[in-house]
DNA sequence: GTCTATAATAGGATAGAC
DNA sequence: GTCTATCCTATTATAGAC
């Protein structure tokens, strides 16, 4: 498909730090990971990093945008849009599921430090997401398509699913991201649906409009 | 020497550092968090917390103890029970979510060190946990209960939930801690029942507070 | 763009008075 | 059991050569 790296291919190395601060951090956390083990990663010297990123902090804050960037895009938009809520909720799930499996970088890391104080100014973006799914757990179960479960109990149990599967599947280029995506995402709309039978029409239209 | 509180109940010092340190480690991580910071929470002096742990490390691995001790327990007694695999399921469930929600520290904390190389020494008895809970899970699929999802990942979606309600709720002396566990632990068995109708019929045989 | 050398500071832990 | 004073190491980041 895609042309192929040539097998000597050259990763540049502020991609490799990326990389390998984005696994150190979910491994040891933010701040249990020094510049030095970094840099030891990466195989250069501990300065050399700087030259890259102005400071650690910086490693970490473009982690943040490259997890909260493009899903709470597609999250806002299936929300805004017509139609079965739960049927826009399977795509949401699906495409974030899928991306996160297929991402080059561990973000759990990201996950770990949303609630310290020193990344405070990176909420913004991520209560737009928390609010767009809500938003279409709650037309789901207005429409009658959901058993009226306690909104904010289900939007929270669907954040868990993505984190974990943030931490036990990214990073590692998952062969199978669009499995594992439809067989999360389904779990969530069995856990919600007030038929279950409807989940096979859903699949299928979801997979329709697939990449 | 210092004078007495009036009538209020006087938590011990050592006590009060595990509450505080819980609650510093889960938002900026154990190795964000100073010793200085505890102190000051505990309102005592830096050196003085060395007189009640021997090294920040034993605070949390305390805090660790805590957190697997009991769960452990309750999951292998149910996993190794007879009768209905989804009822044992939900009665283990039922129970870890309850003592999350009740517990007086933030066992946050603890789940975001599990994968720290520093604390590879109590890796052992969350391991039991996960066997017992992929066990409960297998049965139940066997037995036509559940449907027929992929074991490791179903386990997988629960230790999400469950890790994200201790994140959420943990700390906080929910009022409603068996309203809480009921409904996450609904959530759960309607995800995998086979017939979703089941779920009445174990709710009322496992829950002890009906809602 | 990477290196060596080093500045500047924050952190965990100890000693000993009271 | 708590305090003050302090030691020592680890850490982030800078300066400047090549």
């Amino acid at each position: 498909m895609a042309a192929q790296e040539s097998h000597e291919e050259e990763v540049p190395t502020r991609e490799r730090i990326l990389r390998e601060a984005s696994r150190l951090f979910s491994r040891k956390g933010y701040h249990g990971t020094s510049t030095r083990e970094i840099a030891e990663a990466v195989e250069i010297r501990q300065p050399s990093l700087f030259h890259h990123f102005p400071s650690k902090r910086d490693i970490m804050s473009e982690l943040i945008d490259i997890d909260h960037g493009e899903s709470s895009i597609v999250a806002e938009r299936q929300a805004a849009g017509k139609g079965s809520a739960a049927l826009r909720l399977y795509r949401y799930l699906v495409w974030d599921i899928a991306f996160i499996c297929r991402c080059a970088y561990d973000l759990t890391s990201v996950e770990l430090v949303v609630d310290d104080p020193i990344f405070a100014d990176k909420m913004a973006k991520r209560d737009a997401l928390v609010i767009a799914r809500r938003s279409m757990i709650e037309q789901a179960i207005d429409s009658g398509e959901f058993v009226s479960v306690d909104a904010d109990l289900a939007e929270k149990a669907i954040v868990w699913i993505l984190r974990g599967d943030i931490a036990d599947t990214a990073g590692q280029a998952v062969p199978d991201a669009d499995v594992v995506a439809d067989q999360l995402a389904s779990f969530i709309l069995r856990a919600l649906l007030e038929d279950a039978s409807q989940l096979g029409e859903i699949r299928a239209a979801g997979s329709i409009t697939e990449v």
